[in-house]
DNA sequence: TTGTAGGCGTTATCAC
DNA sequence: GTGATAACGCCTACAA
């Protein structure tokens, strides 16, 4: 690695006049800006950027703690805070956390440490790890409840009212919902939109309930299917589980989606790769991300945010699995 | 942040003792040693990183620089680079490239800057961006070519080879292979696997190519369906294709596993999530992940590694696609 | 317009 | 055993 020292040296000048030019501040004479800056280019000097750093306790970077980039809604979103990240000359630091409050704690610290600039967090859960004293900037991600912190959420509630609509229009008579996990906040507000939408309309409903997961959702799908007959309406928490009923469904003959309709949450891409298609409700994952850095780092230099909560649509795709 | 120095003052001593503390060398009395922890506790003093890669020239970081985290490849590589970096004490930092040699030589340069470790690359293609000049620790994941760098690939030849076998043991007659794109090594590998599986057999075969993405791969299945007969085995290059294949071949009302076996290369998760079952070649993505980086975290410790080249078993996974 | 020097927080060498 | 102190690479008052 080459130093500011080097190039001074080489340009016969002093390391203040090199950094003059690097930062473009200060008085420098053409002449010696010319003779600098080839020596820079000849030299190829970069400079360090721990250095800098360590003297404006600021670090270009940003720390994403997610819960785990395995689960296909983070990747897009990750990638999104990436790209306008970069935009803006910011690197990411990517984190898993999950859903660890000790995992997460450590790397709090180890943001501070490394003067990251600002923090984005996507926790589904609600127990809070404090994240209000650590005095950097911070924008929450898919979460509510700490209403102190600037929060870009999708409009959870009003997608899965819509999509239970959209199975009643469709003319679904006996409906389920199958319910995420209780502690995950979208989840709880994905089944408040249902209750919403059925409750009053003389409707029959009944509620399920399955983790996020394929293999849970099958098994789960198994027992339903053997303890409900006539269901011919399901809206699930997110796609993973529509997913997973999907598959039990089509095994058991059952004919999607001239027997039974289904919809989804999330608008992750697999529902694509299933045959029928995934109906769902699509969030504007990348979107999201991408309004979540902005917003943090408007912060980052120094502008309030007009406001605390940023509910971002979702759509509704309609495909295969509904009529 | 407090500091080193504060902590000095607090406990009455000097900074070299404090230090002498935390990195538990040099000789520090019962004495001081209790009272300084304790001030180090009562403050909540973590030692500020940044300063210490100045020193050090080091900063426990590892670069990994894969192509996009979206591709369903990657998210579970980038975990098991996390996962076994974190047991060993380091952090990732994670760069999409986009396949893109500027963007590539950007995070190399930025690597360097921020005195990374090692850094472990995944790319794709065979164009070659410099590494071998940046004097950093280097490990190279499902890539081949540059027999200098350590690599770790999985067995793609093989892979590719025995899921040929696979299908002609089955009772396919007339066989396909889907190939991914040309300048990709590991398309070509599995595409020479297939060749040599048919090669001087007996069987009629053809070869078609797509893209490794789902539109893409739709769209020359419904060309390849309407321009081919009889067909009633395919070997695609991954399994995105092969879910594209399948989706167009069920809307066709072409029964599978009956009439069309399928087998794809990857073990992506999504395989589970489509009906029937997706039969594939799994990759031991996790492993290969985690050997790249135990490889690497080795050679940054001043090891020299055993081999060049590591290559990962593959393993056939039997599902609903092929009888 | 340019250079000197002190400081960012930490570590290691060398006195004491 | 412990404490000054120089050094890591860079930036910026302040002096010249």
């Amino acid at each position: 690695m080459v130093t500011i020292k080097e190039v001074a040296e080489e340009a016969g000048v002093s390391v203040a006049t090199v950094s003059r030019v690097i930062n473009q501040n200060g008085y420098v004479s053409e002449e010696t800006l010319e003779k600098v800056k080839s020596v820079i280019d000849k030299l190829n000097y970069k400079p360090n950027s721990i250095a800098r750093s360590l003297y404006h306790k600021t670090s270009n970077m940003i720390g994403l703690i997610i819960p785990d980039i395995t689960n296909p809604f983070f990747p897009e979103l990750a990638r999104a805070v990436e790209d306008v990240a970069m935009m803006y000359g910011f690197k990411v630091v990517l984190c898993n956390s999950d859903q660890n409050p000790e995992k997460e704690m450590k790397y709090l610290d180890l943001f501070k440490e490394k003067y990251v600039d600002g923090i984005i967090f996507t926790t589904q859960s609600q127990e809070s790890t404090v994240y209000s004293d650590l005095n950097v900037p911070i924008v929450a991600l898919d979460r509510i409840g700490d209403t102190t912190i600037p929060s870009v959420v999708s409009n959870n509630y009003k997608g899965a009212k819509k999509a239970t609509e959209l199975l009643l229009q469709k003319g679904v008579k006996n409906i389920a919902h199958i319910r995420g996990p209780k502690n995950i906040a979208p989840s709880e507000a994905r089944y408040h939109g249902f209750i919403d939408a059925v409750e009053g309309k003389g409707v029959n409903y009944t509620i399920s309930e399955a983790e996020f997961q394929l293999k849970d959702a099958e098994r789960k799908a198994e027992q339903f299917f053997e303890t409900h007959t006539g269901i011919d309406g399901i809206f699930c928490s997110n796609d993973t589980i529509a997913a997973g009923f999907l598959k039990v469904a089509l095994k058991k003959g059952i004919k999607v989606p001239e027997d039974l309709q289904i919809v989804g949450f999330d608008g992750s891409f697999f529902g694509e790769f299933i045959y029928p298609e995934l109906t769902t409700v699509s969030q504007p994952i990348y979107d999201m991300g991408a309004v979540a850095t902005r917003l943090l780092i408007k912060i980052i230099q120094g502008n309030q945010p007009e406001k605390l909560l940023y509910e971002m649509p979702t759509t509704i795709i309609e495909r295969g699995t509904t009529r």
